[in-house]
DNA sequence: TCTGGGGTCCTAGGACCC
DNA sequence: TCTGGGGTCCTAGGACCC
């Protein structure tokens, strides 16, 4: 088995895109008050900046990183670059994100799997990948199952190989921390803690009926094998959908009701369009609330039938909201649909089901979505391609500068400069 | 103005059914 | 005369992953 896994993604395709920034702390993720980490760049882990740490505290670690608030559809295109290289190296590939893969080395075309052939294999396809993505690397790791791949491809990063050899499996992981295993985040480490485990040396020595007291049955049968770096599990190519949701998190708490129906209203509308474009409709609506405390709520309804209609998915939306007690204020608002099915409820009727939301357009004070946002790539009529610095106070400041054609001036416009646009790619071919 | 967004899976209780 | 035993569906919450 191999995984493999772009580094810092989302900042190395910035830093690729961006010469200007080559070398240099990159942090991509939320840029509001209330935004956190995706990426840092190494430059910028230098400085402590973690994936998931909030941006504000990435600002006060690294106040002179570049901050980009991330342009997926760069990063989707790198990712098909690469999973259809992966493809064309053997047909059982499962991404389990966009920059991170599977690849069962058995059904690729290679003479044997001893090591130095699996080896020489894996190092020629980081080669590859870097190749087809314009310049990323990649970390490998090759083992006998998914859970040694994986752990692998952790221990020499960035731009590195391990391959673990069949039978040394354990020596590997029994000096290492529980929280090596998959399953085993901040809470079931807490609990086996507790109990006075903390390596999987020392998990291995607790008994399946113990370890299912400590951690429940399904998670504890789980934990007692892979302690014993017992991991069966195939590679899964594709799996369908389970739900599609849409959340926001806004930069002031919500106390308007008629706002947060607004909001929900719109969200509806955005999941609606999304099940629709992948052919979905879905039975159970559901909301998430987080209140101004962090507690979070959730609320679902289930109907006959499913549905992709915007209209009913929002009316029961705003339903839902209309129980809970949100006087304290709010500060994440969700629309989810669960209970998928790959077809639409015949319309027996024969009506054409309009969409128009009953909500009139509502203005939004402080969450609309900034125009500009850090990192955007936009055109400009004389200057062509470039990328925005910063905006506010009704200025943007561009950079000019392109993979390809880096050192370009950096100027700045009115916010409303017609000679400005986003610029945004041919759109991808529909395969998905 | 600590704490994103998109997901998956599990648990536990109650309803309901045979 | 006490209170079966599954199974499935639904709801709410929580842990975890990238």
């Amino acid at each position: 088995m191999l995984h493999l896994d772009l580094d810092a993604f989302f900042a190395a395709v910035e830093q690729r895109d961006k010469p200007s920034l080559r070398g240099k702390p990159v942090v991509v993720g939320g840029v509001g008050g209330r935004g956190v980490v995706s990426t840092a760049s190494y430059e910028a882990r230098r400085y402590g900046v973690r994936s998931a740490m909030s941006t504000r505290e990435a600002r006060s670690r690294c106040p002179h990183a570049a901050f980009l608030s991330g342009r997926f559809h760069a990063y989707r295109e790198a990712s098909r670059a690469v999973m259809g290289l992966l493809r064309s190296v053997s047909p059982l590939v499962e991404p389990l994100s966009l920059d991170e893969a599977f690849v069962d080395l058995q059904q690729a075309d290679l003479p044997d799997l001893e090591v130095a052939t699996v080896t020489a294999f894996a190092e020629e396809l980081r080669g590859r990948v870097t190749e087809a993505t314009r310049g990323l690397t990649a970390s490998v790791g090759v083992g006998t199952s998914k859970f040694i791949a994986k752990v692998a491809s952790d221990l020499d990063k960035p731009d590195g190989l391990v391959v673990v050899p069949p039978g040394t499996e354990q020596d590997l992981l029994r000096p290492m921390h529980v929280t090596v295993l998959p399953g085993v985040g901040p809470a079931t480490a807490e609990r086996l803690r507790r109990a006075g485990i903390h390596t999987v040396a020392e998990l291995e020595q607790v008994d399946l009926d113990e370890l299912v007291r400590l951690v429940g049955k399904a998670h504890g049968g789980g934990l007692f094998q892979l302690a014993r770096a017992l991991d069966d599990r195939p590679v899964v190519p594709e799996r369908e959908a389970k739900s599609v949701s849409v959340e926001g998190t806004y930069d002031t708490d919500l106390t308007d009701r008629k706002l947060m129906e607004g909001l929900l209203t719109r969200q509806a509308g955005e999941v609606a369009a999304r099940l629709r474009k992948s052919g979905l409709s879905g039975r159970t609506v559901s909301i998430k609330v987080r209140l101004h405390d962090f507690t979070t709520l959730s609320r679902s309804s289930t109907l006959g039938s499913p549905t992709d209609a915007a209209g009913t998915i929002a009316r029961l939306a705003r339903s839902l909201l209309t129980d809970l007690d949100t006087s304290g204020g709010v500060r994440l608002l969700g629309v989810g649909v669960s209970g998928l099915a790959d077809w639409v409820q015949e319309d027996l009727f024969g009506d054409t089901a309009e969409e128009e939301p009953e909500l009139p357009e509502i203005e939004i004070p402080h969450h609309s979505r900034r125009t500009w946002a850090p990192g955007m790539d936009v055109e400009h009529d004389e200057l062509g391609r470039g990328w925005v610095w910063g905006s506010g106070r009704g200025v943007v400041t561009v950079r000019f500068e392109t993979a390809t054609s880096p050192a370009g001036p950096v100027r700045s416009y009115a916010e409303d400069d017609p000679a400005l646009r986003p610029w945004t790619p041919e759109p991808a071919p529909e395969d998905e």
